[in-house]
Parts: C-alpha cells; sequence; structure tokens
DNA sequence: GAATAGTCTACTAAATCTATAGACTTTATT
DNA sequence: AATAAAGTCTATAGATTTAGTAGACTATTC
C-alpha cells in the first residue's frame, strides 16, 4: 500500500485548523471498530459454540464492559445469539458471507453517507439547501455514497477473512 | 436518482440503535456544510470582485457570524482573500477547478478515511490493532478511502457549477 | 447451591458542535 | 478628519455524543 497517487496536486494549506485538538472526529467510533474485531474474531471461530465475553475483549484488547453493551446490541440486531451460564457465550446467527461492515456501521454510527439528503433509509432535507433537485453537491456526496456502500456491503466477515490471507500471504 | 440497488440483500434489522438522539452523527459538519456553499457562491460570481460576508450569509441560509468564522480559516488556508472597509468582501485566490471537496473537508472535519490507520497525512495506529500488516478490516476501509477521495479530488467547484447546470437542463 | 456468564440500569468525564456577543482594526468616501 | 462599512479576534455557552465504569440482577450448568 502506498499513497503516491495524491501528492502530485494537493494545493491547499496542509494543515489542518483544529491542529491542537482530535482531528480524527468523523471516522468510525470505536463502538463499530470493536464491534467488527469482535464479528471477525466470532467468524473465524465459528461453529466452536459459544465463546464468552472475556475472551473476546482479551484476545481482540477491548474493554470488557463496554465490550459486553456492544454484543448486547448486536444481539438485538439479530447478527449474534448468546447464551447464558456455564459454557454460555456468543456466537454468529447469520453467515459470515452475510454480515458485511455497511450494515455494522449503520448499526452503530448511522448512516454511512456524508449528507442527511442522501441517505438510504433517513432522508433529511437540509436545512440550509436552496433547491436539492439541482444541487451539485449533492449529486456529488450521492455518488460517494453509493461507491462508499457498494465496497462496504462487499466487505462481509468472510471477505475480511479471506484478505487477511491473502496479505499474510504476500508478506 | 434512486435508491433501487439496495434493497435486495438488506438483511440487517433496518431500526439504529440510538433512535431516539440524532443518528446524522458521522456525516460532514454544518462548519463544512456552510463552507462549500460559500465556496460555490463566490466561485459563481468570480471577478466580480469582493462579496461582504452577509450578502453570502443570506443568499446562502448561513448564520452571520458563524460565516465570519468559517470565511476566516477559509483565509487562512490560502482558499480565499478578503479586503478590508467599505467595498470590501471576500473573493477566491484560487481557480474554481483548483478547489475541491476532499481539500475542504479536509480543511474542517479532519481526514476523510474511515480509520486513523488509512490517512494520508495523519496516520495513527489503531490501539486495539494486533496486526496492521495483515489487517483485512484495514484493507477493506484503504480501498473505501481511495476511492472516496479520488471522487472528492474530481468534485472541485467549477464540476460542482456543471453539475448544476446538467441537473437544471434535465428537469 | 455455587459458580459461571450474560442482562440491565444508571452514571460520568471529556470533548465537540454550533453557534452568539462584543470589542477592535482597517479602508473608502465625503 | 470624520464617518460608515466591513473584516478580525477573543471569549463564552448550551446541547449532544463518546467511551467508558459500577453494580445489581437473571439464567444456566454441574
Amino acid at each position: 500500500m502506498d499513497f503516491e497517487i495524491e501528492i502530485a496536486n494537493y494545493n491547499f494549506s496542509s494543515i489542518f485548523l483544529k491542529m491542537n485538538n482530535d482531528i480524527f472526529v468523523r471516522m468510525i467510533s470505536k463502538k463499530t471498530k470493536y464491534a467488527i474485531n469482535a464479528l471477525v474474531y466470532l467468524a473465524k471461530r465459528n461453529g466452536e459454540g459459544p465463546i464468552v465475553i472475556s475472551e473476546i475483549a482479551e484476545k481482540e484488547h477491548i474493554p470488557r464492559k463496554f465490550l459486553e453493551s456492544i454484543l448486547l446490541n448486536l444481539k438485538k440486531a439479530g447478527v449474534l445469539a448468546s447464551k447464558k451460564g456455564k459454557g454460555g457465550g456468543y456466537y454468529l446467527l447469520q453467515n459470515p458471507e452475510d454480515i458485511n461492515l455497511a450494515d455494522v456501521m449503520r448499526l452503530f454510527d448511522g448512516p454511512i453517507a456524508f449528507l442527511p439528503c442522501v441517505t438510504y433509509k433517513y432522508y433529511e432535507r437540509c436545512e440550509e439547501c436552496k433547491d436539492e433537485e439541482t444541487c451539485g453537491i449533492r449529486d456529488v456526496f450521492y455518488e460517494v455514497r453509493n461507491k462508499t456502500v457498494e465496497l462496504l456491503k462487499k466487505a462481509n466477515l468472510a471477505e475480511i477473512i479471506k484478505r487477511e490471507r491473502h496479505l499474510i500471504t504476500d508478506l
């Protein structure tokens, strides 16, 4: 991986205005990241029966109590199932092929689009917008949303694990 | 524009978990939206000399005082110039072709990537990550970032205005 | 019935977003 | 020189979100 492509025409002052504070603001939340990591972990051990929270927390470096609530959310969303008591834990309820990053991100962080007027299920007009029908900005962000969702939908748990294997092989 | 494509394999519970509060959390900030709208406005009137803040604020439905600080930021970034006193105002310092959405978004909202480990200039390791080199999740988000930046870089002010004209024609 | 393991409710500290208020500086015009 | 126009700078604040933590409760297995 390299980022050479972009160096060519980088015009702007490269300094973010918010240099003093945290600039990683619009990224996916830790909740989503933890969820994805936990799901990949469970996908790798799919079929082995329930896995306890503490194992996932430890192996994936996720705060245990925080992970609890995340897994609970995934259960409510129908992605995971759980078993209480000894020998209990969490396991996938769907096939690894059917759980993709677009859905996980939406579950925890809401719509993937950059603007409310180009979301799939949560459409909302931009307050300041003069005419949505002819908005060139919207047109761009609509394109970006579509491409992003397309790539994230392809990225299911099985695919992520496959990529991991490829990356290891290429080392 | 329609969203039919996606309906086919939408597996998850379609209800966001954070239904009670604002779900439009990860979208671009109002600051960025206002900045883009102001820039497009200035691009349309490029060559007419300085435009006063209040005119932009009024026409684009942006809170005046808020817009002030945004334009100041854009000036500091070298995108705009200003003139004080009577007959003053703001105007583009760069060609409309050279001001693109990727740069504007970065300026106000920080990196475009979904993960700190795939940013172009603000790389940071994910704390919880076990091995970045073989991370399938990173691989996916790297792809998404590249495609997104590609589309957003193409979207310069001239392009946005061109799209607007096309959309009007198609009505 | 004891140990294991998930469930639920409540709380908190820190940060960010979206502004608003007001004093100050520079410039053009009369 | 005075005045009005217009951008600049500093400070503040309410609302919301994020990333947790604490602790009591419930169900299951041995």
